[in-house]
DNA sequence: GTGTGTTTTTAATTATTTTTACTAAATTCT
DNA sequence: AGAATTTAGTAAAAATAATTAAAAACACAC
């Protein structure tokens, strides 16, 4: 039996939610402010959130925010207004997903049992090509069984070729999705720690493939 | 101590996890094919099954579905496909946790650790790494058998490690867990924190492994 | 209120990582 | 083939982060 946590401020739009949550099995903790949603998330183990946005004291994307400094848990947005913007910051919070009110129960309830699905077949523990093989959660890599210690940088690098494989990126890309959009440095740096990071993982350092005037891949099965 | 039950074909895999659970502080008893699991099952009290799926005779499924007919002990299927469709097979059959191989043992010990916990009638009244052992009812920790004073904090830093093994956590994520999402202060709160119980902890300090740029995890087998 | 022990902050030291600058090697283009 | 461009390798410099230790702030019991 799942646990949803409802953030809603008004008693007419909990009961419904409520009523249709417990219709599809699930068990139902409310909060009516921001606050209590977080306290409540802090000390009860919780499988989903559906959050308002418009509440008194703390709004949801606040709650969105903090929420996901203490949980990984799936969220999804209710809100009054259909603004694009609201939607896009909602994501950017950490939200999976969103509803406009006023909006049908029934699929929310197919929404939150997608949701619950998706996440509850736990997500990727591993990640592996070839004899490299990386653990997300414990930021380790191995090689052909061996722990091998990589730098933070060296680590994001890999880590961000083997969820985008067979895809090129140029320097300037690497730079923008790893070192972030405001990095001003020189985009040597990539090659540089590109290097470290063939070196370390020695024969398999031959999944990531440069392509000349282009930048660089990763490929599995190499 | 914790009876496991390691369902396995291959010795290898079978030697290795055994090392890790010894580790952990769980007796360890092994078959080789489901028909020995289930009779282990039948007459002795196991608390979790670690499941190999690919096996003679009879496969983790059937052993999976059949198990449940007798006891509704925690189990951790293993395979070698990441399929989407066999995980879901196996949560359908009363599995609790998944992992797929290759897989750390670390992270099958830690798994193993917070089933066990969430499963036990009495949750842990001990918990253990390496010399470490921590009495939560009676909030003391001993090294090696002669008992340390940790001041509050220390200890719930310390239980808190001890309780998610082999995760990183950022010093924001220890802050919001530990202290508190409205905690305002300095995230080098964390470091002396970190320093002081290492100090405390002399030798066994080694757990705590620093992640620089990601923060701190503790790693049981150290 | 004072004193003790705990927690937090600050600042200096130490260690590590990241970046840059330079040279060598490889690749492409004419 | 040879010049120009691009990438790889090396080492040193610069930037950043972690660890200490010590002082300040805080909490609680007496």
């Amino acid at each position: 039996m799942p646990n949803i946590l409802i953030v809603e401020d008004e008693k007419n739009m909990q009961d419904i939610i409520i009523e249709y949550m417990k219709r599809g099995g699930h068990t139902c903790f409310t909060a009516d402010d921001g606050i209590d949603a977080l306290m409540i998330l802090k000390n009860n183990p919780m499988d989903l959130m559906i959050l308002d946005i418009m509440m008194p004291h703390l709004d949801g994307f606040s709650v969105c925010k903090m929420a996901r400094e203490i949980s990984n848990l799936p969220i999804i947005m209710l809100t009054a207004k259909s603004d694009e913007e609201d939607k896009l910051k909602g994501y950017k919070y950490g939200a999976d997903d969103y509803m406009t009110k006023p909006f049908s129960p029934k699929i929310l309830l197919a929404k939150t049992n997608a949701l619950l699905r998706r996440f509850s077949a736990n997500p990727a523990d591993t990640l592996s090509a070839g004899k490299i093989t990386i653990f997300p959660i414990a930021h380790t890599v191995f090689l052909d069984g061996q722990e091998i210690t990589l730098t933070h940088k060296e680590y994001e690098l890999l880590f961000f070729f083997m969820t985008n494989p067979e895809q090129i990126f140029s320097r300037e890309q690497l730079l923008n999705r790893i070192w972030g959009y405001d990095f001003e440095g020189n985009t040597r740096t990539v090659d540089t720690h590109i290097k470290t990071l063939r070196q370390k993982l020695g024969s398999e350092g031959k999944h990531i493939v440069t392509l000349i005037r282009s930048g660089y891949k990763f490929e599995v099965a190499k």
